[in-house]
DNA sequence: TTTTGATGTAACTATTGACATTACAACAAC
DNA sequence: GTTGTTGTAATGTCAATAGTTACATCAAAA
């Protein structure tokens, strides 16, 4: 299956942000109307990000501002933050093979074991990627 | 999100047919019996694996077998025939993001070329791991 | 040729998760 | 207090996954 749309729906949101908090209040109502989502899904959001120590959010005045350097903040942190897996897990099991086959009762075991060395390839790889490298990029792309 | 267990079921089945296919004719009953699950469920599996060339299924018969060496038969091969992801992107994206703001326009671009090369990289740790691995941990295990 | 046992597949249902939406209480600054 | 915003609950919608039933199709054996 995909990882689902709140991994880049919260790397645009910090993007924003970073971008625009020198000229902008930065308001659920603002994120929503770059990202073009409810407003409501970003506050949900923030909170997971909140959550996670990535950003800070301002109740009564209003206004989210990020809670680190853009370094210092990689897709990793990010994808751990609003990824509610359970367990962290990547791969998704069949429940309940059967264990009266040799092959059901240990696919668990012998299988896991290899996923997981795969899913943590992937977290280094995420690791390796910043809100700053993606800022960067954008002002690239902004800038031609 | 998660990645969906058909690819553990999969690998379950390879498993299975590999290990079994000296004793038992390999039906989709028998296999079901093993992961517990549905034995339509199973075939509707075994069709995706062998139109990506990985089994061959006998109609009238009935059993099916590995095409080609379990060596041959690496995760990667496994995920990609059976997790029909449009375009075969792990990442999904918000639709619509509002290109009246500069992040909305250049989002995807921008942010869509680093999450490649994760994926890449995912796909390159999936490729290492081959049936004949599992295969031989599930021997290691079942020994004991 | 008929029987047998399996596959291939359509149709329907149930369940789950993500997301949208509405509504409103809680809050901080003016 | 008024105002604008956040925090969060309740509800609805939609898509994906998987379970289930049913049956036509098929290949081989009797």
């Amino acid at each position: 299956m995909q990882i689902a749309s709140r991994l880049t729906v919260a790397v645009h949101v910090l993007v924003c942000i970073e971008l625009f908090k020198p000229d902008h209040k930065i308001t659920s109502d603002f994120l929503a109307s770059s990202v073009n989502a409810n407003p409501v899904v970003i506050r949900r959001l923030l909170q997971q990000l909140k959550a996670a120590g990535i950003v800070r959010v301002l109740r009564g005045t209003g206004g989210a501002d990020t809670a680190r350097p853009a370094s210092e903040i990689t897709l990793l942190d990010i994808y751990r933050a609003v990824e509610c897996v359970e367990g962290g897990e990547l791969f998704h099991f069949h429940e309940n093979p059967n264990p009266l086959c040799p092959v059901g009762k240990h696919i668990h075991t012998v299988l896991g074991g290899r996923l997981a060395q795969i899913q943590r390839e992937l977290e280094h790889a995420m690791e390796a990627v910043t809100i700053q490298d993606i800022l960067a990029d954008m002002q690239a792309q902004i800038g031609q």
